[in-house]
RNA sequence: GCGAAAAUAGCUCAGUUGGUAGAGCGCCACCUUGCCAAGGUGGAGGUCGCGGGUUCGAAUCCCGUUUUUCGCUCCA
C-alpha cells in the first residue's frame, strides 16, 4: 500500500514536472478539484479521444457522432431525474464526525418499523397455524397496525418535507424520532444541509429576466434529447448509436485523487439504440467491445475487471463498470449500462413529444431500449499515465525514468537529435523534422550529451529517436532508437517515415 | 462540509531554543565531450501558500484563510 502511495506521487509529480498536467490558476493557490492539462498532457488527451472516436464512430458504419452543448434546457434535468436524485440532504453527527444522508436515515428507521411489524406477524403465524389470515392480522392486531401506521406516517412525512424542502422539518423529525448514529449511538445532529451537484448558472444578464440553467452533470442527455433528429436527418435504422465526447460537470462534496474525480471532466460516451428484448444482447456485445478496445493498448489484462452492479440506478436494468487496477486500488474507468427506454420516456413525457421509431421491419412504432457506454477521459489518461511510469534499473545498475507509453498514444512519436551541434549536423536534422512533421508530432534537442537527451525523450514517452551524426552526412542514414528497448538500428532517411509510421498506426493496434 | 496532517526554488527536501534562507537535481549561457543522464565556468530563480497578530526582530510562536493528502460522506 506504500509503495501504490508512493507511486501515485510520483505519477502526480512526475504529470506537473513534464508538462501534463497543473493545477488550475495555481499563482492564486488553485482551485478545489479543477486541473489544466499542459502542453504534453494535451497530445496525450487528444490522442486518447482519437483512439477512442475511430473505434466507435468510425469503425462503425452505423454509429455517428455529435458535439451538443454544456447548456440545455432546465427541464432536460427534470427529466432525466437529475434535478431531484442530485440533491441530497445530509446530516453530519457532531460527535461522531460522521456524515449521514438523511433521508437515508429516515428511511432504516422506517424499515426498522417494518421489521418489527415483520416480526409479530411470524410469531403470529407460528401461533395460528393454518388458519391464520395476514391480511386480516395487519388491520386488526393493534400492535401491527401500529407498527405499520407510524412507518407509513414518518415516511409521508419526511417526503412531504424534502418536497417542500423544508430541511429544518426534516431534522425536527430525526429529533423525534431519537434517531441514533447508527454505530455510536450518539443524536447530537447538525442541521440538514442540501447539497446539489448540478453547477448552476443563469441565461440572460439581469436577475429578474434571467432563467436558471445548469451545466450539464453528464453527456447523455445531449444525445437523447437529439436522438430522433440524427434518426431522421441521418436516416439511421436500429441498430444505431450516436456517440459525444464533452465536458460534464460535477459539484462533488468530496473531489479528490487527482484528475480521477474533478468538478470539471470530459466524458466519451455512446449511446446505441435497439429493440425493446433485445438490450441485454446488445449489452453483452458491448461488454466484450469495449473490454477489448481497453485490451488493444496492451496495458495488462490483469489490470482490468468487470464489476457488475447489484443495486441499480433508477434507470437501469443491467450496468456493469470497467475496472482499472490504478496506485490507489481498482476503481471505475468506464460504465456500461442497458438504460432501458427511461431517459426516452422521460423526455416523451416532459416534453409531450413522440420520440418513437417506427421499425419497418416489423411495421410497428416503439420507443427503443438504449445500451450506454461511457468511460471518463481523464481517468483514461491517468489509467495510461500512472500504468505507463516506469522506474527502470538498467543492466549496468543505473536507473532510468521511462514513461511506457502505448506509442499510439505518445504525446510525441519522435525526437530528433544532432549529435553535435555543429558540422551541419542541426540542418540534417531540421530537413528530417520537415518531412515527418506533417504526419505525427516531432520534437528538436540539440543541448547536453546525447545520452541525457534519450533519457529526456524516455520521461516524456516519446517512443523514437532519431540521432543524426557525421555518417547521416555522407549515406543519409540515421540510428534510430526504441524507447523501451533502448535498441537502436541504422536506416535510411526515406524508410523513417514509414517504420514510425507502422509503429503508430491506429490500425495496427486495434487489429494486433 | 467535518476531523487530522501538511504547504520553503521547476522537482526532492534541510533550516537548531525566534536573529534577516540553503543543498542536490533541474533550468539558461559559454567551453569541453560526443550513442545512453549527472565535466568546467558563469547565471537566473524564493517577500518561506496568503492575511492578520505577538515580538526590537517571525519560515519558526498564535489566530484566520486557501490549497493538498488521509479518514468520514457521496459517486447515474
Amino acid at each position: 500500500m506504500a509503495n501504490n502511495d508512493d507511486q501515485f506521487k510520483k505519477v502526480v509529480s512526475h504529470a506537473k514536472e513534464y508538462g501534463f498536467i497543473f493545477g488550475s490558476s495555481e499563482i492564486y493557490d488553485g482551485l478545489s478539484a479543477v486541473y489544466d492539462y499542459a502542453q504534453n498532457g494535451v497530445l496525450l488527451k487528444n490522442n486518447i479521444r482519437n483512439y477512442w472516436w475511430t473505434a466507435m464512430v468510425q469503425l462503425h458504419q452505423n454509429i455517428v457522432g455529435i458535439d451538443a452543448a454544456i447548456l440545455m434546457h432546465p427541464t432536460t434535468w427534470k427529466a432525466s431525474g437529475h434535478v431531484d436524485a442530485f440533491n441530497d440532504p445530509l446530516i453530519d453527527n457532531k460527535d461522531s464526525k460522521k456524515r449521514f444522508r438523511a433521508d437515508v436515515l429516515i428511511e432504516d428507521y422506517a424499515e426498522k418499523l417494518y421489521q418489527k411489524a415483520q416480526k409479530e406477524i411470524v410469531k403470529a403465524r407460528k401461533r395460528f397455524g393454518e388458519s391464520f389470515d395476514e391480511e386480516q392480522y395487519k388491520t386488526t392486531n393493534p400492535r401491527v397496525v401500529g407498527y405499520l401506521a407510524k412507518q407509513k406516517e414518518v415516511l409521508e412525512r419526511m417526503a412531504r418535507s424534502l418536497e417542500a424542502e423544508d430541511l429544518e422539518d426534516v431534522k425536527a423529525l430525526i429529533e423525534e424520532l431519537e434517531i441514533a448514529d447508527p454505530d455510536t449511538g450518539s443524536k447530537n445532529w447538525t442541521d440538514v444541509r442540501q447539497f446539489n451537484l448540478m453547477f448552476g448558472t443563469q441565461i440572460g444578464a439581469s436577475a429578474d429576466s434571467s432563467t436558471q440553467v445548469y451545466l450539464r452533470p453528464e453527456t447523455a442527455q445531449g444525445i437523447f434529447v437529439n436522438y430522433l433528429n440524427v434518426q431522421k436527418s441521418g436516416r439511421m435504422r436500429i441498430p444505431f448509436g450516436i456517440a459525444q465526447t464533452g465536458k460534464a460537470f460535477r459539484n462533488e462534496i468530496v473531489a479528490r485523487q487527482f484528475i480521477f474525480r474533478m468538478r470539471e471532466f470530459e466524458q466519451m460516451e455512446m449511446q446505441f439504440f435497439v429493440r425493446p428484448g433485445e438490450e441485454l444482447k446488445w449489452y453483452e456485445t458491448w461488454k466484450e467491445n469495449r473490454l477489448k478496445w481497453h485490451m488493444s493498448l496492451g496495458m495488462g489484462e490483469e489490470n482490468y475487471r468487470f464489476h457488475d452492479h447489484e443495486k441499480m440506478a433508477h434507470y437501469a436494468n443491467a450496468a456493469t463498470d470497467i475496472e482499472f487496477n490504478f496506485p490507489f486500488g481498482f476503481k471505475e474507468l468506464e460504465g456500461i449500462h442497458s438504460r432501458t427506454d427511461f431517459d426516452l420516456k422521460a423526455h416523451e413525457e416532459h416534453s409531450g413529444k413522440k420520440l418513437q421509431y417506427f421499425d419497418p421491419e416489423l411495421g410497428e412504432n416503439y420507443t427503443p431500449y438504449v445500451v450506454e457506454t461511457s468511460i471518463g477521459l481523464d481517468r483514461m489518461f491517468l489509467a495510461v499515465l500512472s500504468n505507463s511510469l516506469v522506474n527502470e534499473t538498467l543492466e549496468d545498475g543505473s536507473t532510468r525514468v521511462v514513461l511506457k507509453l502505448p506509442s499510439v498514444l505518445a504525446p510525441t512519436k519522435v525526437a530528433v537529435l544532432p549529435l553535435v551541434k555543429k558540422d551541419g549536423l542541426p540542418d540534417v536534422a531540421q530537413e528530417i523534422i520537415d518531412i515527418l512533421k506533417w504526419d505525427m508530432t516531432v520534437a528538436y534537442d540539440e543541448k547536453d550529451a546525447v545520452g541525457r537527451r534519450y533519457r529526456r525523450q524516455d520521461a516524456l514517452g516519446t517512443p523514437f529517436c532519431i540521432t543524426v551524426d557525421h555518417q547521416t552526412i555522407e549515406d543519409r542514414t540515421v540510428t534510430l532508437r526504441h524507447r523501451d528497448s533502448m535498441k537502436q538500428d541504422r536506416v535510411s532517411i526515406d524508410e523513417v517515415s514509414a517504420i514510425i509510421g507502422k509503429e503508430i498506426a491506429i490500425k495496427n493496434w486495434l487489429t494486433a
